[in-house]
DNA sequence: TTGTAAGCGTTATCAA
DNA sequence: TTGATAACGCTTACAA
């Protein structure tokens, strides 16, 4: 490996000189810097970014911690981290799993955009307590090391619930995320709200787990206990497009016999039949404001918490209410069990 | 910070006992070695990474290279990796842009997966000149510090046109990637290398780009110059979804009239209607033969060239061609142009 | 403008 | 079994 002090040898110069020179530095002749810059790239010189690191307590390289790498919410959401990031000199790079938790503290990265609920709050606080910058993307936690930027669940919930009530809908099935996740939890509270205000609404909880197979295990319940109108808000769309799959196998068309919301407007809910309605947002904007936000609080800027707004996309897969009166028959028995 | 000096200071012995102790070596009695462990546990050290890299010269790091964050192939492609590296002791890290590719040469990582042309092939042999270690995904590059984990562009390609062609097909459509495109090219000499055996089939080229957008391109020609029976080979998954979407805006109807084959086997191929029929493979598999072959090399274990194998997926996009005696009529004019 | 030297936090050699 | 010490490759006062 060709270090500082191989050039410096060449070159015949001290080693300080030609880490001037190759750092751009005005405090050496442009005749010497120069030829030193030839050395140095005659020699094939590439620095050593561990030394660097070491020497100037930054590693100018972000990290973003994701629970899993296969979520189809990640792509923009990471193109948008990377803009900001490598226009501000930094890199970024993506982790997931707890091995890689301890590049935060042994100081590989400068500071973390966190979206993965495998790391506890209490071991971000105490990374947070040792000087370490963090951003949020998944829970509220507030320590001036660490800043959140979050959706906004409860307007996104509140105009879900509010479109299908306002379609004339009176019984809802919402099926949750898993147990100790804050995008449910908040979701969860808007719901409430809602149904608080809507005395003639009714509104059934069934635990889901944001994965395709939550939503078709509920769709199997709503199927056995189905009665007009129905309509089902999943809290989000990998659940809304699983119950989709197997009310498709089902006699029930969604659309017309039931209704269904999703949350996330991932790009698969474009393409079921009828296009999934949902809840929209900028994954790309939450990337790159978290991005700015934690180069921000590295650079000892004072910044507030930063919320990103919703949307709701239309689409088939929710109807407009009309009274019945002659009443859709379901035959248990003839259910597709897949 | 606390470092292993801190440590040290407060238990009355020397650095290098601290060390000892710290990373379990026998040459120190146990005693002090958990008054040490204990002193280390108190004062919350944490090694330092760069500290430990710039000595040991290896990080236990890998990077793997991606074009963009946001292809549906790389979830189960890097959880593989992933997998298989924390196995090992090593952790991985998800790196795109050309900044990003500092982190090789650098010494930040101890290895690379790419699969991303934005890397030039000089480049990365050059690194391998340099004594990196290297696994290739998307060309293929001879040198002892390189290996190739490769799809069996050839096998997959051959099914698919060979697929067509049984189903009566004679003039088949062939949506290219972009240029420079490794796997593309591979997959094109498969196409020439079957219709060169079958001296009555006629084959169209179309230059795509692996996006959906060139789908959608390729189907506009398709359609201005329709005349049946027309199957199209796209050379993903990607550009297959695009023509379909803007062939259903067409009175031509897949699986009927027009019949559609991919590349690749993405998720969002068994949502359109009707199902893509493609060439699917493990890309779990994939990454985990990746990162296994990555891993030996850095050991300077002698290493294979190795292949993943591919499978074609049946579904409602083609069809059995039947000799028609009606022509089924096109009008040109009435085509919703979107 | 250039050189000397200290130090970043480890590991590892060699003595004690 | 433990301790002094050099070294990894770099940055940066401070001195010349």
């Amino acid at each position: 490996m060709v270090s500082i002090k191989d050039i410096a040898k060449k070159a015949g110069v001290s080693i300080s000189t030609v880490s001037y020179a190759l750092n751009g530095s005005n405090k050496v002749t442009d005749e010497t810097s120069s030829k030193i810059l030839a050395i140095a790239k005659e020699l094939n010189y590439v620095p050593n970014a561990a030394a660097r690191t070491l020497k100037k307590r930054e590693s100018k390289i972000l990290g973003v911690f994701l629970t899993d790498f296969s979520g189809d919410v990640y792509g923009d959401l990471l193109s948008g981290m990377k803009t900001v990031c490598n226009a501000q000199g930094y890199d970024l790079i993506v982790c997931s799993g707890k091995q890689s938790h301890r590049m935060l503290p042994e100081r590989m990265i400068d500071g973390a955009v966190i979206l993965d609920h495998t790391f506890a709050s209490e071991e971000l606080l105490q990374y947070a307590d040792r000087g370490h910058k963090i951003v949020v993307l998944d829970r509220e936690l507030h320590h001036p090391n660490i800043n959140q930027v979050l959706l906004d669940n409860k307007a996104g919930a509140t105009l879900a619930m509010e479109h299908l009530i306002e379609l004339g809908h009176t019984k809802i099935y919402v099926v949750t995320g898993p147990e100790g996740s804050f995008d449910s939890a908040q979701r969860m509270k808007a719901v409430r709200q809602v149904t608080e205000r809507e005395a003639n609404v009714e509104w059934i909880e069934i635990v889901g787990d944001f994965e395709k197979s939550g939503g078709e295990q509920a769709a199997e319940l709503i199927i056995q206990e189905y009665t007009r109108p129905a309509a089902v808000f999943c809290l989000n769309d990998e659940m809304a497009i699983g119950l989709c799959n197997r009310l498709a196998e089902s006699e029930l068309q969604i659309g017309r016999d039931i209704d269904v919301i999703g949350f996330d407007n991932i790009e698969l809910s474009k393409y079921v039949q009828p296009r999934l309605v949902t809840i929209d947002y900028s994954k790309r904007k939450w990337g790159s404001l978290a991005a700015e936000q934690l180069i921000k609080i590295i650079a000892g800027e004072p910044v507030d918490h930063e919320r990103i707004y919703v949307t709701l996309v239309e689409g088939g897969s929710v109807c407009r209410q009309v009274p019945q009166d002659i009443p859709f028959p379901i035959r248990h028995e003839r259910v597709v069990s897949s």
